[in-house]
RNA sequence: GGGGAGGUGGCAGAGCGGUCAAUCGCAGCAGGCUGUAAACCUGCCGCCUUCGGGCUACGGAGGUUCGAACCCUCCCCUCCCCA
């Protein structure tokens, strides 16, 4: 899945997304409760018709916030309290109102609030925080199943939406088992993995990914979430994943921060000022088709809006191509070379992830 | 012709006797980004370096001083105003 958290994937267009082979973006409660609003959003007739985006859509439920402005709220049993990050002001978001703001957007796939544990944490945090994201979970399905029973309530807006649940428990084993067997209790439509590429060390997510995917049910998609690098999602899908979301491909994209079938390339570098080959000759993306590295060097650097836009469709081809590839190698039993490949075009985040992380 | 301001590292622009190889910004170079507070952030950015430091530097030449980008003298060069 594309990530386009206020309703849009950054740089591109539906139509761009639609060309692309799209199935599925990620939009974000948290967000479009602040702005514009989820009422607003419901009296438009829902998030696909005031987008303008008729394909599924997924919400994150502001789970991964309580992570990532932790320095912006506080976290208690009722919720999640959040300063928000446009105006300063305050607002509570509970396992209730999560559910009940993405029935409003009305997107296809609903995910319950969780809470996304930091790396590291203790064993004890860890449990303290998957018991809660446990009550959590209960309170969120049931306030689901409640707006979905009146059916016709008004502030329902996409009777079909589908909720699923959040696995936490950190980098603990038991601990996720422990998640598993909770959350499978409760029940959802299907299960993601949460909580993980917080930064930990990459073979740590793999080991946890390994040990969880398992547990869930085969017969529902298994949802990794905010996974990852290329490399990383080969590899999970050998694990037994089967959707994924990220911001690397978008964000990178803009950042000038190209995937390609030769590794990572940074367009920004002086050894493209003379390149006039595209970024990469395998690929057939609009971009590559069309440009060279001279021109979208150059773009990067004049601060051009097209820079991001070219760069960002370059890159969503290569991850959705990336996906496209998995699928054939499994049909055709050759999930093991491709994996094999990308440990190579991308070996200093599969060989030693801390490479990345830290040049020194 | 008269009056005034100023010349600092690629640009722009602080500093105005020691803690200055010299603030900040831009440009440049490199790196990072994993359920997006991200078209963002970090580092480097005179030369050399065994990373401790060494060397050459603030228009030019002299001078004062223990010590000068900062004070004095002369020279060169810009810009502004008035005629």
């Amino acid at each position: 899945m594309a990530v386009g958290t206020q309703g849009a994937v950054k740089a591109v267009t539906h139509r761009h997304l639609d060309e692309l082979g799209a199935e599925i973006i990620l939009a974000n409660t948290y967000h479009l409760y602040l702005r514009p609003g989820a009422e607003r959003v419901r009296r438009l007739g829902g998030l696909h018709k005031f987008i303008g985006w008729s394909k599924p859509i997924l919400t994150d439920s502001g789970g991964y916030q309580v992570f990532s402005l932790a320095s912006r709220r506080k976290v208690d049993e009722q919720g999640a309290t959040f300063r928000s990050h446009l105006d300063g002001s305050e607002h509570l978001l509970t396992p209730e109102s999560a559910s009940s703001i993405q029935a409003q957007l009305g997107s296809d796939i609903a995910m319950v609030l969780d809470e996304c544990l930091e790396y590291p944490a203790t064993h004890d945090r860890a449990r303290a925080s998957l018991e809660r994201t446990l009550r959590w979970a209960r309170r969120g399905r049931d306030q689901f199943l409640h707006i979905q029973k009146k059916g016709s309530d008004p502030f329902f807006t996409n009777p079909g939406q589908a909720q699923f649940g959040i696995i936490q428990g950190g980098t603990f084993p038991d601990l996720r088992r422990q998640s598993v067997e909770g959350t499978l209790e409760i029940g959802f439509e299907a299960y993601a993995i949460g909580g993980l590429s917080v930064g930990e060390p990459i073979p740590e997510m793999y080991d946890i990914t390994e040990q969880t995917a398992p547990l869930l049910p085969a017969d529902r998609p298994r949802y990794l979430m905010g996974v990852g690098t290329p490399v990383d999602l080969v590899e999970s899908v050998a694990r037994g994943i089967d959707l994924f979301d990220c911001v690397l491909p978008t964000r990178n994209a803009r950042n000038g921060q190209l995937f390609t079938s030769a590794g990572r390339l940074n367009i920004k570098n002086a050894e493209y000022a003379e390149d006039e080959s595209p970024i990469d000759a395998e690929c057939g993306c609009y971009t590559c088709r069309h440009f060279s590295r001279a021109y979208l060097r150059h773009l990067f650097h004049a601060g051009e809006m097209t820079s991001g836009t070219l760069n960002t469709l370059h890159n969503l081809h290569f991850y959705l191509d990336t996906m496209r590839r998995i699928r054939e190698a499994i049909v055709f039993s050759t999930l093991e070379e491709l994996r094999q490949k990308y440990r190579r075009i991308f070996p200093a985040v599969s060989a030693d992830p801390t490479l990345e992380r830290d040049p020194k």
